[in-house]
DNA sequence: AAAGACAGAATTGCATACAATAGGTCAAAC
DNA sequence: GTTTGACCTATTGTATGCAATTCTGTCTTT
């Protein structure tokens, strides 16, 4: 939805980022309900770019709104949270086998170069290297995703990613868990280079729904992110 | 995306249906330009509503909006509108799995009833025959990922399903193949009463990917809707 | 003649004012 | 005491006006 760039060039994705950073922190909690006035306040703008970055907000499913009502900040439980990852599996496996039979030499190097950089992070369960691990992990699953060339899939596993950042940092926290998160991803990436669709297509698949095993045993309703 | 309620309570809402409606009858072309002041003065209302039509429509993936300069209808392409189908044949195949282990008796009767009413309309090939058997196959499928409880399931098919309207007449064209669609509908009712949740997944993939097929042959580039 | 820069026009982004609707409160009737 | 109804307030939906940005056409310069 929000455009790569980092860069935000209108008001209404300043807000956009604003609010979802404020869901994605906790401190707009579930239920919270969002009045355009309040944050066109809280923020120094006006009504309208606000109600442009609801509208966003909701597309993206971090938000419910209701005409005539307003906004609430979406209550998510875990069966949901735990879907995402359910429907993730299938179409980020689907992607991987697309890609093997696609990726060019190129781009086998510039994955190995995000793998590195990840293994370069150690195992460090601090905090600014449990987030650059977070990100570089984002990064490798969505290039995949673009390199499979099915655009759809991208659309919807980067949105499925993005709303469960919530959970992201529980995959990247236990040393253990993240030996086994990169060993997944060199595994992953010998098969996209020799373009076994089979093997990336399981590893992937693998891949993902061990992080929703991780994420199921951690018990529902923890809720405590930085 | 917007509610389920066939009256449009606000005017973006209108606006949204109307835009929706004219890109897939084709009387909006891909690359066609859409000017928040044109479209204002031919329904006869504000550029705010529409502005806010036009958001949602991007967020929905019906066109393409880039800051500071407008709103495009999307270009689509053959690889792009068969991409789609490939994903939601992952989806909703695993939906169709969860939706056997979860299904109630009074659930079963309610699809059953869509497949009745598919019947009746017999192989027609009129337009309204047609259109009332895209409708029930519509609601058949949703419904489906409703009981599967995968509620990201559901969210991510259905925007999938809305964009490729454009091709959901053309699978109800060819008698044989309306023949050949309720019987996998019935094949899937059965595996769904019988909680065969393995047999759920592989007849909705089927289903789905010889939808995929016919889309295939039919021949990229021909958007000859009604 | 071609390329670049500048100026004008047109369109989007934002702010503000007004209208319409939902939800709550208070009162009156049963 | 409970319930129903009207009114009132707060918030969202819409319209309009202004500011900022992009595109285009023309003119100049090489």
């Amino acid at each position: 939805m929000i455009s790569g760039k980092s860069i935000h060039s209108t008001a209404m994705q300043r807000v956009y980022s604003h609010i979802r950073d404020c869901i994605l922190s906790g401190r707009y909690m579930p239920n919270n309900r969002l009045g355009e006035m309040t944050l066109a306040a809280e923020l120094g703008v006006s009504r309208t770019p606000v109600r442009e970055a609801l509208r966003n907000l909701a597309a993206d499913g971090f938000i419910e709104l209701k005409p005539h009502v307003g906004a609430i900040v979406r209550p998510w439980n875990f069966e949901e949270l735990y879907s995402s990852f359910v429907i993730r599996a299938d179409i980020e496996a689907q992607a991987a086998a697309h890609a093997a039979k696609r990726i060019t030499a190129e781009e086998v190097d510039e994955l190995s170069v995000l793998c590195d950089r990840m293994e370069q992070t150690n195992t460090d369960v601090d905090t600014d290297a449990r987030h650059s691990r977070s990100e570089l992990n984002r990064q490798l699953h969505v290039r995949i995703l673009q390199i499979s060339a099915l655009i759809h899939a991208e659309r919807t596993a980067t949105q499925l990613m993005d709303l469960a950042v919530l959970t992201m940092t529980f995959n990247h926290f236990d040393p253990d868990e993240v030996r086994r998160s990169n060993s997944d991803h060199r595994v992953l990436l010998r098969a996209l280079r020799t373009n076994d669709d089979l093997l990336a297509y399981s590893v992937m698949r693998t891949h993902i729904l061990t992080a929703a095993g991780m994420f199921r045993e951690r018990k529902p309703g923890t809720n405590d992110v930085s």
